[in-house]
DNA sequence: TGGCAATGTCAACAAGGCTGACATAAAATC
DNA sequence: GATTTTATGTCAGCCTTGTTGACATTGCCA
């Protein structure tokens, strides 16, 4: 390793900031999030659908009635990206599209019957892994483990986030 | 919240197992892996490189002289995928190709000079973030934050990336 | 009424996954 | 020494999911 910004250690208590150490975060995010995706992604692609059918579903029970504007802000994609998915979504009959009452421009979105129940799924798969992940790291790792995600995050993408956690505390 | 699996409160000191605890870690995860990758993502593209191609430079870099069937191993992608990405590395020059002397089946990968540059400006956008998180969180909700993703990796990915972080320690 | 906002849709393109098939060279094995 | 297996490369085609640009509709609002 050459000597690039932060390379060394920089004092007693600032070990934990070296390359090597940056390395290994860096590839642990790499190498975990493979798995954090990996057990969805098999029962999606049971169905025919994507991780981006995950992240729509999610995002639409999380937050029911949500608008198309509030998911694309949320999700980050282009309006022809999430369309393709929410129309699948629609035709399948596991979302719901309907039209504002106050605004009768937006459309609102919300899960069907089976659209719960896919969700279900999706979330009993991704959370069994976490739960186990969590249990095992104990209660102190798992808060740090998400403040140091907090503290990764576009702070634009942070407030987003900190908006969907505060109510449902 | 229904009462699924997991749900609810099962002691004192499971709190942080609840199926809010558990939304929150995944929505964090979310967010935060977006924010991981933007930087380099935003140097990839003047290049007209993708994510991919972060990878397959940063394992090689990570291990000089690799053969291609590990990279195929830890990248977890087939070799057509990789071939694509690293055909393109190799004719830009970035990556060189050298053949096996012991086993002269093998080809060993190898950053150039212009590969090491641009795994050097990748790399210090990537470490810049993290290491700005890690500063915020502190070096507990790092170990922490490495001990939670270590969880949750899948146990064959696990074992390589104990297997790269335990030389080099 | 004119303009802006929210949504949907068509078309085209690119990245990067995948499968299947086939080729070559070298190692390993019988 | 002949055969099989391994490591790699490559062609072709398909899918998902992202992008841009253009255009239409509807409805809110000034």
């Amino acid at each position: 390793m050459d000597e690039g910004p932060g390379s060394g250690k920089r004092g007693e208590s600032l070990l934990f900031l070296t390359d090597e150490q940056l390395r290994k975060g860096i590839e642990a995010m790499f190498f975990a999030y493979k798995g954090f995706t990996s057990d969805p992604d098999r029962i999606l692609e049971m169905r025919g659908y994507g991780r981006a059918h995950h992240r729509a579903i999610h995002f639409i029970h999380r937050s029911h009635g949500t608008t198309v504007n509030n998911l694309l802000a949320i999700l980050g994609v282009t309006k022809q990206s999430l369309n393709r998915v929410l129309r699948s979504l629609i035709d399948d009959g596991l979302v719901e599209s309907r039209v504002g009452s106050r605004d009768k421009r937006e459309r609102h979105l919300y899960l069907t019957e089976a659209g719960l129940v896919l969700e279900r799924e999706l979330s009993d798969a991704q959370q069994a892994r976490v739960r186990d992940a969590f249990r095992v790291a104990g209660p102190q790792a798992v808060s740090g483990f998400r403040t140091v995600l907090e503290a990764m995050m576009d702070p634009e993408m942070r407030r987003r986030y900190q908006r969907l956690t505060e109510n449902g505390q």
